[in-house]
DNA sequence: AAATAAATGCAACTCTGTGGCATTTAAAAA
DNA sequence: TTTTTAAATGCCACAGAGTTGCATTTATTT
């Protein structure tokens, strides 16, 4: 992918077209699997601030250009791409052995009975297990 | 229930009966829906320690009295009762009224088909929705 | 080139949770 | 019952993730 692509990403976006905008997207079409604030600061060689960056992550997340991920070990990952909604889910598989976060494909619609009164709107689910890189 | 099965339940369990952890036990199976560290607080009218409270919840789910809930709003949540285990998952759901967290009850062990290579061990799902309170 | 509005960097701060250590308390031994 | 002991408590300082205010810089518009 040339760096072409990553500007019109974000010009279709309505995004500003920084230095550090262009360096991240970069990164997140470049690698396949969620990544934490840490993750990102190693890519990026710690030349980004702190605030900087969480504000980069977030103005990406609402405009749907990536999703975080919550997967239960206390540090938010992110992951490029649009995050599950309704009728488009998609779980998240956590590897116990190298804890990597992978997204996984689109989610067959879960059967949970829950009990009376309670009504369910949306199911997260998180996988664990054994990646297939260990 | 009366004091006497609380201080049962500690024995059993190898645990001191101690002041702060009959009433912690007390209020646990006294309520039906999970618990944050502030509940728990205002529930004991802040007169314990956070130091204290943090590891008593730790010493109950070692014990497998309790159990703690990630239900990604950034705060653990404790429930009274055995982790979901193999064999015997529950899901958790998540009021999004009024946020609370309930237990389900089992889980049909779910059919998720993730990409060659990956092996799922368990699976934890989150159901998000509308209690029968609200 | 000048004006404008948004993005950045810096520092201080909040919030959840943890760890050391002296003191207290429950349980065991005497 | 009194003494011993090991674990639980409280206090305090700290760690780590994430947020916010504000002055400065930078991308975009005019
Ligand atoms: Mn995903
Ligand atoms: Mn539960
Ligand atoms: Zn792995
Ligand atoms: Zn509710």
């Amino acid at each position: 992918m040339k760096e072409e692509s990553y500007k019109q990403l974000l010009e279709q976006k309505g995004l500003k077209k920084t230095k550090v905008r262009i360096t991240l997207l970069q990164h997140f079409m470049s690698i396949e699997h969620a990544q934490s604030y840490n993750d990102l600061q190693a890519a990026l060689v710690n030349e980004v601030d702190k605030s900087t960056l969480y504000r980069s992550l977030a103005s990406f997340e609402q405009a749907g250009i990536i999703h975080s991920i919550n997967d239960h070990s206390g540090l938010t990952k992110y992951a490029f791409g649009q995050p599950p909604s309704q009728g488009n889910e998609h779980a998240h598989f956590v590897c116990e052995q190298c804890k990597m976060v992978y997204c996984m494909g689109k989610l067959a619609p879960l059967q949970l009975n829950v009990p009376k009164g309670f009504k369910t709107n949306k199911v997260q689910a998180i996988l664990k297990g054994v990646c297939s890189d260990c």
